[in-house]
DNA sequence: TCACCTCATGAAAGGTATTTTCGGACCGGT
DNA sequence: ACCGGTCCGAAAATACCTTTCATGAGGTGA
């Protein structure tokens, strides 16, 4: 593509000329240059500023035939609109459908229906989450985290206590701690939550987990591990409920929006795991020099679990 | 594949992972398939994906050469990447490039640093997270998701399978169907798996769920569930791994980019619970007059639980 | 270690899409 | 009717994309 000789009438195109190839400005273009067109020309830019993710799709001889007109005047057309040739015009519809369909994305506001299909589930699950991470991460108490990843990287042992759902993200909690070292435990059974807790003393930390912040199976192994002496810290969407008493440090997860497929108990998992993230990485942090030799170890030792070959 | 035994493959081919051209979950894409690419078509894939305006401005010679490839090489990534030549890629870097121009780019965020302060780490977990979603929803294929769905509503006994961080979200899928009546089991024993795959029959559904896809303890059950005719599904970051082979729908999870602190496999979690919850609702809305009364039910019998005065 | 096999790879052939050329159709004026 | 001009599309010429195929690197088994 180099300075060929144009078509006769190359001055035509001098006109919009300093004119870069137009990113999202191209109907506005297209406006302005219709009138000074020919009759089949303007027909091919109506087109292309009517439907550009449908003209994108189209080669040369498709839009030509879809208005009525042969693949050279496509080609002059593009000339006229600043571009140096039908490919070229093309990237530039595909972007400007890209730009226009990310426009109109916020329709995901509203609450997952029963009827509401698939494809839109998806996204309006992804779009709740995202913004529940955004939430807690905003709200989220620095000092108080960092109390906690502090007392939790000098730690003898750490319990979580959690029921249901929460339970999980203390296990996953434990899993972690467990590959960078600690000793840790996520019972699911309440009474093992309280015989656990008694064994506790200073120097220990008992993390409960619980969005309600009422949920006495949870507390009371909390209770004890606070009587007992041990750090403790809670994890919930109600900072100021009865967990709170026994706990040295409150870490608040947010409560998204409840509906009636999706609670906000269910949607407190999300909260609560990026909560957990961040106290696993900020333990790490601290106790770098142990943490990454045990992480790579970790996984070293389950190479072969994956592939059986290694 | 030649002639076996009739039930050993009837894996892949009932699954042709129609996959859309993906629009702008690319650099996602990209990610889930660079570990099953060439050295020489993860060069390309990373040219495109880090520079995807740059990289839609050459033609196939051009990229071949920037990369140090040669043309066929850049055609088969395309291909790889799901598009049926260079000049549709070519159109879907044009788009990508429009989209993050206007959707102001984020900052690529660089990798949590061991002396990261603990405010930015939160804030880089956040969003890291957040971008997850954002990939795993994109990509997700609906069709999928739908077939997956409607075999689960039907179930008369559901199975699912994962080790370690997989297992938990076995589990919150597990609690999620119990409580809208549902028959489901998350073995965390391997044997244990295995034995109660042999149990499932036509009809049943078994889910395994692993980021590696190539799990032996997981693979296992979900094959010997798969040869006893129940409906197989996998969620897993490689939907070309060794478990798509007994997998009759495959539900693909996003990679994350690594860091030494947060491994794939670790944030793999995020987007596999996205996919779960994806299930979940799908389930509930799909046996919506069964599923609504028994999710109050649950949670009225949780009730006195969380506050012991009502 | 070596023979053998497999598969990734790029050079070049083969096709398609785009661009250019070229001549005819049309229009208004003389 | 003829002439000078513009507009237009068919088809040739070219640029670009895709496919084929031979080669050699890297791995495998003896």
């Amino acid at each position: 593509m180099s300075s060929k000789l144009k078509e006769t009438f190359t001055a035509a195109d001098r006109a919009p000329a300093a004119t870069p190839p137009a990113p999202g400005a191209l109907a506005a273009k297209v406006r302005t240059l219709v009138p000074s067109m020919t009759r089949s020309m303007q027909r091919v830019a109506e087109a292309v500023a009517g439907d550009p993710a449908g003209s994108a799709a189209l080669t040369v001889t498709g839009l030509a035939e879809r208005t009525g007109t042969s693949e050279a005047t496509v080609v002059r057309t593009a000339r006229i609109l600043g571009y140096p040739g039908y490919r070229d015009l093309r990237l530039a519809l595909a972007a400007l459908a890209a730009e226009q369909a990310a426009g109109r994305a916020p329709a995901v506001t509203a609450d997952i229906a029963v009827d509401d299909p698939l494809a839109r589930v998806v996204a309006k699950l992804a779009h709740e989450e995202a913004q529940c991470l955004a939430d807690t991460a905003a709200a989220l108490d620095t000092a108080q985290l960092e109390a906690a990843v502090g007392a939790l990287s000098a730690a003898r042992r750490v319990d979580v206590y959690g029921i249901g759902a929460s339970n999980l993200v203390g296990q996953d909690l434990v899993q972690k701690l467990l590959r960078i070292g600690l000793i840790a435990h996520a019972p699911a059974d309440p009474h093992l939550a309280v015989t656990n807790a008694v064994q506790l003393r200073a120097g220990d930390v008992a993390i409960a987990i619980t969005h309600s912040g009422r949920t006495t199976d949870v507390i009371e192994p909390l209770r004890v591990a606070f009587e007992h002496g041990a750090t403790t810290v809670a994890i919930t969407g109600r900072p100021d409920g009865e967990i709170a008493q026994y706990a040295d440090h409150v870490l608040t997860t947010s409560t998204a929006r409840e509906s009636e497929l999706r609670p906000a108990a269910m949607s407190s998992r999300t909260s609560q795991l990026l909560v957990v993230d961040c106290l696993f990485i900020g333990v790490a942090q601290r106790t770098y020099e142990r943490a990454a030799p045990a992480l790579s170890a970790s996984y070293e030792a389950l190479a072969h679990r994956h592939d059986p070959r290694r």
